[in-house]
DNA sequence: AGGATAGCCTGCGGGC
DNA sequence: TGCCCGCAGGCTATCC
């Protein structure tokens, strides 16, 4: 659910709070969320033939940002980057995924799917609150790294370009088939979703997008001509930043560092309103699997 | 090489 | 009321 604009609302609002706070202490809840830097890409025993909830070594606390200040809060696509002035921590929020700010006061229900803990101090050295992550569905993660610097090694550097301020002509090398094989041309939809094509779209902005753009989810990303990039590369953009000042889609869980959601979802055209009536034509909505996925769109305006 | 598929995980709503 | 089923979806591994 968090796609790109409910990513950034998390980093801004998490930023304004934390940026120049020092880490007194990280409490780790549940230890198979979080990933080390020498561990397998995808986490300690989480795949595949593997035994499952293997025992994992422990990560140093150092590495997870214990005994740093806070200097800034990073986003790519939709992954986040706490910046240390020793380590960082990548948080990928997944499904269900939040990270939370509270101050000192305030608490939170340690056995509310809370999975880590950092405390904070302030310059004069007294409690400034906590920062937690939460995640019911634990698609989410936490990556312990030694730096900024090793994380977007690690973990960003695969990823596309950041869907904010992608331009055409960037859209259109990274949508161009890796290699020219046959026919075999996945569609548009399927590319959109690709965080190698372009970083922090996900199911909702997908189909916003292609639909703002008049562009069918099931064209084969080889008939698109250089105008529908750059139509697809401009909706995109403007969907994306008209998200983010409505303060993101809430549909069940998303919530910002501070808690408030938002109210994106009320400006969708085509997300969640299988049948409804095309705000553009007025013919119904319809809805399948693209890509494996529920895709809604218009038949009469897409193509 | 890219596409389809399964699996991870939990809560909720619909149907009976 | 209560149970079962399907669905939601980001990402990875695996097989085709």
């Amino acid at each position: 659910m968090p796609e790109l604009p409910e990513v950034e609302r998390v980093r801004s609002s998490i930023e304004r709070a934390v940026v120049d706070l020092r880490v007194s202490a990280v409490i780790v809840h549940r230890r198979d969320v979080v990933t080390g830097p020498d561990d397998p890409p995808g986490g300690w025993g989480r795949t595949g033939e593997t035994v499952r909830r293997s025992p994992k070594p422990r990560i140093p606390k150092q590495l997870l940002l214990e005994g740093s200040t806070i200097t800034a809060v990073l986003r790519h696509g939709k992954q986040l980057a706490i910046a240390g002035d020793a380590s960082a921590a990548g948080v990928h929020l997944g499904m269900t995924g939040q990270l939370l700010f509270r101050g000192p006061g305030e608490n939170l229900d340690k056995n509310d799917h809370l999975h880590v803990t950092w405390k904070l101090r302030n310059d004069r050295d007294r409690p400034a609150g906590r920062l937690v992550f939460r995640d019911l569905r634990r698609f989410g993660g936490v990556w312990a790294h030694r730096s900024v610097q090793e994380l977007v090694e690690q973990r960003w550097r695969s990823l596309g370009p950041d869907a904010l301020d992608i331009s055409a002509a960037a859209l259109g090398d990274r949508l161009r088939p890796r290699r020219q094989s046959g026919s075999a041309t996945r569609s548009v939809k399927a590319a959109l979703l690709d965080q190698k094509t372009v970083a922090g779209v996900g199911n909702i902005y997908a189909d916003e997008a292609l639909f703002a753009a008049g562009i069918s989810p099931q064209r084969p990303v080889n008939r698109l001509d250089p105008e529908d990039i750059r139509r697809l590369a401009n909706e995109l953009r403007r969907i994306l930043r008209r998200a983010i000042k409505a303060g993101g889609s809430t549909l069940r869980d998303y919530v910002d560092g501070d808690g408030s959601s938002g109210s994106f979802q009320f400006l969708h055209k085509v997300y969640g309103r299988t049948g409804c009536l095309c705000t553009r034509c007025g013919k119904p909505l319809r809805s399948g699997q693209v890509a494996q996925r529920t895709t809604v769109w218009c038949g009469e305006c897409q193509c």
